[in-house]
DNA sequence: CATTAGCACTCGAATAGGGGGAGTGCTAAC
DNA sequence: GTTAGCACTCCCCCTATTCGAGTGCTAATG
């Protein structure tokens, strides 16, 4: 039994009628809405063979047809054309990423804010990881007695900060020794090669005092390497409640606690493959809890290199057309935005 | 028709009831499992009073009572003895909470999750506002051309930074002098200070290269201006779906919503009182939203001066008698905490 | 031979009816 | 003042019934 023209119809009839009123759809209402200048008689027929194929299911005998999660990836992958972004919603996305001079965490969030916004469904955005980019500035201050701040500038304008204890006995000329070796050392490197040979040749600088500096310069090894990780934005979580498939509290619950853990979102989040727009539907996200979802998910880049992923998340009943498309377009303003 | 001792202990274990099973309760009940030593037919006259002098309501004729919102903040005022912080508990919060050296926002932000975790309740805290403190350090430094990062360090371990732009003229000896210029002036001012004359004072010493330099500076005071303000970190939000009054969604979404809303927060958090525990049940918060809800709320202080809030939220029904303590509790712990 | 009209059938959703039971309020007795 | 007794109320839960949308099958049709 194969796909000729009128299924494929049908089945897309289907599909978008579903997606438009989470009910199931009847022979009826496919005839008459969708005219495909055939009877409902059928058009059932069609149904009966496409269900038999796996791309329809019936919640219940004497209930309309719901496309199956098969259904879905074959709209997708054969059926669905992305519609065009609208003009209009272009312009939204470009005029708040391009003209903005943020540093690019801020960028991000405002992406998944806005990302979530124009979908009414749920952003996630994965921040990129700056362990390659390279050391400007470092500085080693001073705070209340036996305390200390170290501040890393990277070049991309990413500024972190860390603080620390540190032996009362320090002064201003230690601070200073302190912060003018390890720029010395350090700027120009990324936050990936620092660790093992380079703090060796700060060490071998601190001759004199060494008892104390070595201590410091051990902290601020260990704050260095902390936490070089990747952050993920989320956008309207909230409208997850609009979806009439979560009416449940206990759905809303489980995905909710999944949205809270940090590794799940990451580990969703990493990027399957370089380019273009990647689709899971239902189960093949693998998640338990999310196998009434859909997650599409796309790249970003900076110089070329893929630096993070941008996601969206709704039930499997989601508008792909209309929103794979805001997704790829948002990839694209976003390495635009970035490069400059 | 007064409150005689009898009157008050049928109420108390009417609300402790209701708390603990959110049940309507019923005469029987609280004769038999509270053992007042009378039977239910006194319980029941007691009952019709406690509900004419409005402290009790009934859903339907022939269900059980149930606390009204003036029953509970009769609870609360007269009748409820704060239930002890179990010592384990307090070994677990002062054991998060003072061991570690962390600057303030983190700390603030471990208090939220802790106190909701302790709960099952959700928490908001509100963190300082650094305006008062006072700055140690400031740093303007280079980015990729045309761009650089200003930080600003305080002596209570607050750090910020901002991104700017800036003319792509200026070189590594204009950074210098104007980092060395805004430190001369800036240093020991607390942020509350800076913006009039100070600012000025900088332009006169900006004889050469006026023009230039005259425009940074004005980005720099802009990017100072903006944001002292406070934060709000949330903990626990989904314990709010634990409880039976949020089974509906839309409930769920209208106080998610709010939770969503900084300036929302902010307004509930700003402390109406210097000290103690203050309570607000029910529609005693105003917000429309949160007329099922109580907000439990206490301040907590640096150097004898209030600097913060901890709320913490739930359902009317709310354990007030070991939530309260657990509130107040945390807020010594925390300004304990924060004094080291 | 694909298409269609017709029709019986199915099954869920919505509606209605009917105990059952928890709880009340009242009254009268203690 | 307290309590037992009792009629009454009203929700909850269960079942039965209806209703209707939608199907699948069959036979008729072009």
């Amino acid at each position: 039994m194969n796909m000729d023209e009128r299924k494929q119809q049908v089945l897309q009839a289907i599909i978008l009628d579903y997606i438009a009123t989470a009910d199931p759809v009847g022979s009826r209402t496919i005839a008459r809405k969708y005219n495909l200048g055939v009877s409902p008689a059928t058009v059932r027929n069609e149904m009966a063979d496409l269900e038999e194929m796996g791309l329809l299911e019936q919640p219940h005998t004497s209930a309309g047809r719901i496309p199956s999660q098969l259904g879905y990836r074959y709209y997708v992958d054969c059926l669905m054309q992305k519609e065009p972004v609208k003009k209009e919603t272009k312009e939204i996305i470009r005029g708040i990423l391009i003209n903005r001079i943020k540093e690019t965490e801020n960028l991000i969030q405002i992406s998944s804010k806005l990302l979530s916004q124009l979908t009414n469904y749920t952003a996630l955005v994965l921040a990129p990881f700056f362990g390659k980019n390279v050391l400007r500035h470092i500085q080693f201050l001073p705070m209340e007695q036996g305390k200390a701040v170290i501040v890393i500038v990277l070049d991309n304008g990413h500024v972190e900060h860390r603080m620390m204890d540190v032996p009362e006995s320090l002064n201003a000329a230690d601070y200073a020794a302190i912060t003018g070796l390890l720029n010395e050392h350090l700027k120009g490197l990324s936050l990936e090669q620092w660790r093992p040979s380079v703090m060796k040749a700060i060490f071998r600088e601190l001759k004199y005092q060494k008892d104390v500096l070595q201590q410091v310069i051990e902290q601020i090894e260990d704050s260095l390497a902390v936490e070089q990780e990747q952050k993920v934005f989320l956008g309207g979580t909230l409208n997850i409640l609009n979806q009439p498939e979560f009416k449940q509290i206990e759905k809303v619950k489980t995905l909710f606690e999944l949205l809270e853990e940090e590794k799940f979102l990451k580990e969703v989040l990493n990027p399957e493959q370089e380019t273009g727009v990647l689709v899971k539907i239902g189960s093949e996200n693998l998640h338990e809890g999310m196998k009434d979802c859909s997650l599409i998910t796309a790249t970003y880049r900076l110089d070329g290199k893929v630096i993070g992923t941008i996601g969206l998340l709704g039930p499997t009943r989601m508008e792909y057309s209309r929103v794979t498309s805001i997704v790829e377009f948002l990839t694209y303003a976003l390495t635009e935005s970035l490069s400059k």
